[in-house]
DNA sequence: CTGTTAGCGCTTTCAT
DNA sequence: ATGAAAGCGCTAACAG
């Protein structure tokens, strides 16, 4: 009694087999709802869990049955909003299936090898992996591992599965709809490192453009020094540069590759007196929430965020166990226009 | 062999004992560190680790040991970017240290009855609470269950641990500062639910302004519908309010209760063709990286997040094991000026 | 329907 | 300096 409460140990299934006359094996079943255990059993057992204060150790049921309920998460830097929605997505549809996050990284660059075991050691359920640079590292060790992996956004690397938004596409509706609004010069904007994503979107774009005869004149790779990938910053320099353009040469149209660069773009021109988007339409892709503020108003493609989450939760468990085998699932971006980009020229 | 390859099976210890001809508790020690086992023995077990690819199951240790590695941790809506960047200080330090970060919650909002949960289940080492309304659930489950918490920017609750900027203090450097650039009307803006947080701001910066003769004319607390906290939107609503006033009442500086908030502000007033800090001067308080870009120049009070997070960090560590005291620390924040608000009058 | 018995992989006395 | 054995809390055969 008084050691019980002294102890503060913990309150385990043999505590409520001793209060409800039973095995523990009983109580296990109970617990987890075995339909064969009698109604009035069951009864007892929740009761006995329920007065005593009970709660699974999670630990002791994943050595057992080879299942931790923790998924990882790898994320790229929380500069960009996008993986601070994507966060919080994530956490709240895991939570909904009773499987919690284990955060394996956070920002820019690659993992350290000790982050990277965290997989085998708790042995994860799968990894969703949102960030560039990590992606191949992770990918290999749970390809050697038989652990589940979905690159949400990245291309699939080995066997993993991935889920994507139509960048090819979205890139082909924003070119379609600047060229509507009667733009005939163009430019792109991207960070240094140019992930399979960026790509994609600028390949839509490109290509869609060459149909309609024309093509993109600039193309700005900019980026922070200490963080080589799509940022505000990049954006802002890129903002500036196409300012300082002679006026002729200027784009009339500008695809950023991500929201965050294209409100740092649209952030730089009104720096320099121009207007978005009279002077220079600018466009960007994500979805981000800032991108709907009314001082941005930002044209963009809005990534299907809530489902591509879901299915990303799905695919971990629909492969674990089987086989990993690589499945792609396209998802197509949603065109939202706001005012960024000039509807009629 | 066949079978090996075939099951994928777990290299154990098991293995490595079998392979380096010594027993597991032998194994043990040497992966270890014990300074009883003798090099050669040592080497042998390390490289036959190696060779096999063996990687300890954290679960395992966790059930014999108690300890998880596992720190949990608790956010507000990643709509304010605070939140993002503390995510990403506590990974890296705790990365660091070599444990990781299973995120309870990210969001607006109270936990649900499972997720919190999830403290007990995984023996989670400790928690980091830094969002308002699951602060309170959180700190009663841990002290009740003996598992160290420290509440990130919120009143040290129950028995649990503290660390937080210094919030009054911030607040009276604001003021001062406000008054010193000769404002003489002051309006203060925040979101619907005050957290500690906020009125500990609000309370530092009227008290500076009385202590000089002034006071807080006019006070702002706008949010958004879905989430009453400080906000974006909330500080663009009362920017339009503010710049709605009558010429005459409006208040020559303003004082945010959050970079965010005071973002939100200075785009409605200039929406409204208000200039900042020509015609208003607008302060912030947190330092989000946002607030440094070039369109904001956002004056405020830095929070020194890094080294809240190492002291959080600290004090989990050392308070685990021990009873429980409310401990708390209070870092100063770091003013920060930009060009929101006026120098001189 | 329920109890008995083995472990899951690791650490840790207690011997030697 | 090392081994044998117990056990962390739970689940899953395998009996009855």
């Amino acid at each position: 009694m008084v050691k019980a409460l002294a102890q503060r140990s913990r309150v385990t299934i043999a505590d409520i087999s001793a209060r409800a006359g039973v095995s523990t094996a009983t109580v296990s079943r109970a617990l987890n709802g075995d339909t064969r255990i009698s109604a009035a059993t069951r009864r007892r057992v929740h009761d006995a869990a329920q007065v005593l204060g009970y709660t699974v150790d999670i630990l002791a049921r994943s050595l057992q049955s080879g299942r931790s309920g923790l998924v990882g998460l790898v994320l790229g830097s929380t500069d960009n909003p996008f993986y601070g929605e994507l966060l919080q997505e994530v956490v709240r549809q895991s939570g909904e299936r009773g499987t919690r996050i284990l955060i394996l990284h956070a920002g820019f660059g690659p993992m350290e090898r000790p982050t990277l075991e965290a997989i085998l050691q708790y042995r994860l359920d799968g990894c969703i992996v949102s960030s560039a640079e990590p992606a191949s590292q992770v990918a290999a060790l749970c390809e050697e591992h038989g652990v589940p992996a979905v690159m949400i956004n990245r291309l699939p690397m080995l066997r993993t599965a991935a889920v994507a938004c139509d960048n090819a596409a979205g890139g082909r509706v924003l070119a379609d709809l600047l060229c509507r609004g009667g733009h005939r010069s163009f430019g792109i904007v991207m960070g240094p490192v140019a992930a399979s994503t960026a790509r994609e979107r600028e390949q839509g774009f490109t290509s869609h453009l060459a149909e309609h005869g024309f093509n993109v004149s600039h193309r700005f790779i900019r980026g922070e020094d200490e963080m080589p990938v799509t940022s505000y910053g990049g954006g802002w320099q890129a903002g500036l540069d196409i300012a300082n353009l002679p006026v002729r040469e200027r784009p009339e149209a500008v695809m950023a590759i991500s929201d965050i660069m294209a409100i740092g773009v649209i952030d730089a021109l009104r720096q320099c007196a121009l207007r978005v988007p009279q002077d220079i339409s600018v466009v960007g892709f994500d979805g981000i929430r800032e991108g709907a503020r009314a001082s941005y108003g930002l044209t963009t493609v809005r990534q299907p965020l809530r489902q591509m989450v879901t299915w990303s939760l799905d695919l971990l468990d629909r492969i674990s166990g089987s086989s990993t085998q690589a499945e792609t699932l396209l998802i197509p971006g949603e065109l939202v226009i706001r005012s960024s980009a000039r509807p009629r020229c």
